[in-house]
DNA sequence: TGAGAAAGCGTT
DNA sequence: ACGCTTTCTCAT
């Protein structure tokens, strides 16, 4: 009797074992369904040494009830599965649901039937009938269409196919993807851009693991470079897929993709509707879909035959997912490539430090673009000290800062004021008696969205119309905003300069695809003179035109005491920076501060990186900070605040003691000590490198036990620290 | 003693 | 996760 390991996509389930019922086909990588209790699940067969689990006796095992009409997962999806599920210490049926989130996986294919002739003639041939096969010919189509063709009723058609001198034909109602054409434009390339090229080249041919860090300033020209390794790889009729940190970046990157190969390549993110997603999925499962370019979650899907991946702005924190499966897909990118055996590009202007270390240990190997493309230079940064030039009381924007918009204006040249922070005020309080709007479910304050007339929380998305009067003293026309968003700063824009035309681009007015083409647009044709925008802002786009950048709060990013707050800072305020002067013209850029003598704004004003980099990472070798050591996070939570404190105790009191290798910090309420309703508390370790912390873990955690009301999630190498 | 809530259990 | 069963608690 044949038994089977089929991995479940069921959340609380390990593997479990079913009959193979006589005369099934399965193997490893099978997608089929099971019953568990009265209900069915999609699963996958697995090799039964690679997923132990407690043995059951035949007597207990339940038929698998059917084999999916779609390709097997791979083997190299099953190791990236088992890797990414004992890295992340993640239950590995939550790590196979990335690769099989969508029904298509466990449905046959979307069929229609249509009828076309078999060129038998039928023994009773009534004129009607010879009419219907004269007119019809080779066509193929729905009965109705081939009535209304051959200009008979539906039954005469009906009858043709009784006798067999029409026959059905089963079509896959999903159209195929158009097939991008490696020669469509190849682009003039630079003697170093074409090196980088080459050497892609070849590395795609070679058809073996090798990882890559393509390092060039902004306007360098990476992405023509890569493009040339995507051509090399269409042209092996190879699969390969490009990993964008967001869905915003994916419509200037189609534009760009559509010039050079001549059509679009195939799209995966969390916007796709079910149909649109199944038909990509099979096109991807099936190996038609020659290139993927999407968002992290099109890391898991079952490529049949990769080619190559590209991570593009590889320092990008958003690729570290931040619930679910905490996974970083930059680093699960380089896992992947090393099970497919094909070359892992990552891409940045401004690489992480953990990457740039990877490079000096000669693990990956850089390709460096030296300067910009073009006649375009790098933009000159000026620092503005906000208190040696405050800005008038309640504004914003600084008088050098201010000048300078004058002047790009009279020029009839774009601006571009950049402030991570949407809506109108981060906090909204009663200056009569001190009331502050805080939202119910969370430790944060409510914003006000003044376009929407309304205050929501960044965090849970609780929204409650614009308050006239203060809820606690009932008192009219006390409440003020403090701090500044994207709005409040475009009203000070309108106020200073009525006449300019300006856009607001933050991810509540650039929701969609649609509106990010109409601002591309408008920007291009000159309709905007002055934007201003959060980091949706800060990469990817090109805008000859755009002059001035004007960093409103250098500071921002630096507070919360953040390992990597300073990197951030500077790679964010380096990608703005970016966008001005593109083109022919040379831009400026002039960061307000109120600490210019802090090292980071040092580095941006002179352009050294590399000594900024340098004192960065020998400040993370002293503290064992990554990638140096490493540091794991249990985030204890649950709507019972005293569960969890007690929980995260018990967690805290069982710690192992390991010694130097191994330390555990904790439990302390975390800074966002409410979330969507949750209490939460957080215990961080921090391990030696070479050490195996996740065996650690999983023996102190796997052996304890809480209530079920408490949620413990472990977050390895976290980015996040609220 | 029973209703209703909370906690526990099993899924192959 | 989810449904089903057992245990607990409190008030009659």
């Amino acid at each position: 009797m044949s038994r089977a390991r089929i991995l479940v996509l069921h959340p609380a389930l390990g593997p479990l074992d079913y009959r193979v019922p006589a005369g099934m086909q399965v193997a490893p990588g099978s997608i089929v369904v099971v019953p568990i209790g009265p209900r069915q699940y999609a699963g996958v067969v697995w090799e039964p040494e690679r997923l132990p689990t407690e043995e059951i006796g035949d007597n207990r095992l339940r038929n698998i009830l059917a084999v999916a009409d779609a390709p097997p997962i791979p083997a190299s999806v099953r190791r990236l599965v088992e890797w990414t599920a004992d890295y992340y210490l993640s239950p590995p049926s939550a790590v196979l649901a990335m690769a099989l989130r969508t029904s298509a996986a466990f449905e046959s294919a979307p069929t229609i039937t249509e009828y076309r002739a078999t060129g038998q003639v039928p023994d009773r041939l009534t004129p009607q009938r010879a009419q219907a096969l004269e007119r019809i010919g080779e066509r193929q189509g729905l009965v109705k269409e081939l009535a209304l063709v051959a200009d008979v009723s539906d039954a005469v058609i009906r009858g043709l196919v009784k006798v067999g001198a029409i026959e059905p034909v089963v079509v896959d109602t999903d159209s195929p993807y158009p097939l991008p054409d490696p020669n469509f434009a190849p682009p003039h390339l630079n003697p170093e851009q074409a090196d980088a090229a080459s050497i892609l080249r070849q590395a795609v041919g070679a058809e073996a693991f090798q990882p890559f860090l393509l390092d060039g300033v902004t306007g360098s020209g990476k992405t023509e470079v890569y493009f040339e390794a995507v051509a090399a790889s269409i042209a092996a009729g190879k699969q390969t897929l490009v990993l964008l940190p967001e869905i915003a970046l994916t419509e200037p990157f189609l534009t760009r993709f559509e010039k050079r190969f001549g059509c679009d390549p195939v799209a995966w993110h969390s916007g796709l509707r079910t149909s649109q997603r199944r038909r990509a999925w099979r096109a991807i499962a099936s190996g038609e879909a020659l290139v993927t370019v999407g968002a992290r979650s099109a890391l898991f899907l079952p490529y049949p035959k990769l080619g190559l991946i590209v991570v593009d702005e590889a320092h990008e924190t958003s690729f570290k997912q931040e619930d679910g499966v905490h996974y970083h897909a930059r680093d699960v990118a380089v896992m992947r490539g090393r099970f497919e055996e094909c070359p892992v590009l990552l891409a940045s202007a401004t690489p992480a430090i953990e990457t740039r270390h990877q490079v000096e240990l000669g693990r990956y190997e850089e390709l460096k673009l030296p300067g910009r493309y073009g006649a375009a230079e790098m933009p000159e940064i000026i620092p503005v000290d906000m208190l040696q030039a405050p800005p008038e009381r309640g504004r914003w924007l600084a008088p050098p800062l201010v000048k300078a918009i004058d002047e790009t204006l009279a020029r009839g040249e774009q601006s571009l004021l950049f402030l991570n922070r949407r809506g109108y005020a981060p906090l909204t309080l009663c200056r009569h008696c001190g009331h502050r709007f805080q939202c119910p479910n969370c430790t944060a304050w409510m914003v006000e969205h003044r376009l929407l007339k309304r205050l929501s929380c960044h965090h849970c998305g609780h929204t409650i119309p614009a308050p006239s009067l203060c809820p606690e003293c009932k008192s009219e026309d006390t409440l003020v905003a403090c701090g500044p968003g994207v709005e409040r700063i475009a009203d000070e824009v309108a106020a200073l300069w009525p006449e300019a035309r300006t856009a607001i681009v933050t991810s509540d007015t650039l929701w969609s695809p649609a509106k990010a083409a109409e601002f591309v647009s408008r920007m291009e044709h000159g309709a905007i003179d002055i934007v201003v925008g959060t980091q949706l802002v800060t990469k990817g786009y090109h805008f000859p035109n755009l002059t001035l950048v004007g960093v409103v709060d250098a500071d921002l990013g630096l507070d919360g005491g953040d390992l990597r707050a300073s990197e951030r800072t500077f790679q964010q305020i380096m990608q703005v920076s970016g966008r001005a002067g593109r083109g022919e013209k040379p831009g400026t850029v002039y960061i307000q501060t109120h600490a210019p003598d802090a090292p980071v704004m040092q580095a941006l004003v002179s352009g050294d990186a590399e000594s900024f980099y340098a004192a960065e990472t020998e400040a993370r070798r002293d503290a064992d900070a990554p990638p140096f050591g490493r540091y794991a996070a249990i985030i204890v939570s649950s709507e019972d605040r005293a569960a969890a404190e007690e929980t995260a105790r018990m967690i805290g009191r069982t710690a192992p003691e390991i010694g130097e290798d191994m330390h555990v910090y904790g439990p302390a309420p975390a800074p966002l000590a409410m979330l969507r309703g949750r209490h939460r508390y957080r215990l961080l370790v921090h391990a030696r490198r070479s050490f195996d912390v996740q065996q650690v873990l999983r023996d102190w955690l796997g052996g304890l036990s809480w209530s079920q009301k408490v949620r413990v999630a472990v977050d390895v190498d976290p980015y996040s620290f609220v």
